[in-house]
DNA sequence: TTACAATTGTGTACCAATTACACCATGCAT
DNA sequence: ATGCATGGTGTAATTGGTACACAATTGTAA
């Protein structure tokens, strides 16, 4: 909880240093081993969660910016991000709460203004994060995206077109690159695929189209000590995977 | 050419009623018969040509906006409007030639600040629009497709995005409505599709394809009058039109 | 050690969608 | 009436997607 001083300081900085009217926020999704989760922040006295988020530094590429917003609040460098829609009602505003809102005249309060949201989401495994939470915030956690909270805002429609979006790249996006270990299994690629899209996918399908992609290495070895048969293990074949995400994996007409 | 006072007036109202640091840019497609072009306009002391643009007024949502701008420059309410991508590099500007920069010390300018732009792309019959060229240019005008002029700023680059997103987002999207009189017939509907993706398609297949969406209402009479046989005129069915421009024409997964 | 349960690997038959392609009909121009 | 440009329509081949079943492997429990 900030105090009346802390707050002057912390908006005086904030209009000498960043974009005024210009924000990012960020849909964090979250993976690990079948599980699904959205990286959110506790409003430290509101019941109202939020998502996380920031400014434009004044010479900074907005890519740049949201890169240095989620290396704050998650500890990764280069995520996995993508721009997805901008948020821009005149009615929805970065301020946290109204108690800090009443604290501070109207033309001093930097947060107070209206801002125009770019959207993006991140797809990151959710153990190399280490979630940390922001002034405003006395959490910052993983929610499960059949438990969450109360959103702050427009952070509710937000997140869910950041989801819908999500889903409907995966149509023409191969994923999973910064998702999975270094070598995985079909079966864990596939409940990988099966999470997002929160339906069952055909195992003998999916491999084929998969494969069919050739965004993939199958190696020699197989993965030992499981209570099954040992499945074998692949790699993402990483350039023919990058080439994949800049043309896409179908045409159309 | 404006004035220096003009100029002086034009900022300090800007400052007063836009809001600072996002813009907004337009690549406006016009179709006709089989024609593609885009709408451009001539700056007034340089060669060199830039997309239709604006600011936010300071309470206004940003499709109103977009709208706003639209109207302005080409005289058509409720164009199809479509948010495809947010430019944010920090040396973009607005600010349309240096002679206009030097003219008035940099914290007065409004426009020699950075700007967010976010990039809408329109599609509308160029018959129906009257080009209106704003205070920058001398010229507002369509330009082909296969003749662009050299552009200011990053707006080759917003040019292309848009083109990109527009071939892509076909497979996804009905398209046509505000493109096509009331009742047009199929060649004439094909060719809207062949301009937009620059090849040819094959005249079956297209009917069979976009008959299958059943966005179409086929109609009792043919178009009488053309040298040749009478083709069957078709109308959208506007309903089930709205529907799959909401729900997409394919799946997935 | 053996039987069992859980999981993985693999192939095929069916249906849907896409592509390639050809013939006939119409209507104006001569 | 004939020719020519265009429009209407159907079918076969290919490709892609879906549904589905059986054999092999591995650890565990009897």
């Amino acid at each position: 909880m900030l105090t009346k001083q802390e707050l002057e300081e912390f908006w005086a900085e904030a209009s000498e240093i960043y974009l005024n009217h210009v924000s990012i926020d960020c849909v964090v999704f979250g993976f690990h081993e079948g599980q699904m989760k959205v990286l959110m922040l506790k409003s430290n006295n509101e019941e109202a969660w939020y998502l996380p988020g920031g400014f434009v530094l004044k010479k900074e590429p907005i890519e740049k910016a949201a890169d240095r917003i989620l290396k704050v609040r998650t500890g990764i460098d280069k995520i996995f991000l993508q721009q997805f829609r901008v948020f821009g009602d005149p009615d929805r505003s970065k301020i946290h709460n109204d108690m800090y809102r009443d604290m501070l005249p109207k033309e001093q309060n930097f947060f107070d203004q209206r801002f125009i949201s770019i959207g993006y989401y991140a797809l990151v495994d959710f153990f190399n994060v280490t979630p940390t939470p922001d002034d405003f915030s006395e959490l910052c956690t993983w929610r499960d995206l059949n438990d969450l909270p109360k959103f702050q805002l427009d952070h509710r429609l937000i997140f869910e077109t950041a989801l819908d979006t999500l889903r409907l790249q995966l149509n023409y996006q191969p994923i999973g690159y910064n998702l999975m270990p270094k070598e995985f299994t079909m079966p864990e690629l596939q409940k990988l695929y099966e999470t997002i899209l929160d339906k069952k996918l055909d195992r003998r399908n999916f491999q084929r189209r998969i494969l069919g992609f050739g965004i993939l290495n199958k190696l020699e070895q197989t993965r030992k000590g499981g209570a099954h048969k040992a499945p074998y293990l692949y790699s993402f074949n990483l350039e023919n995977y990058q080439a994949a995400l800049k043309e896409g994996l179908k045409s159309g007409w």
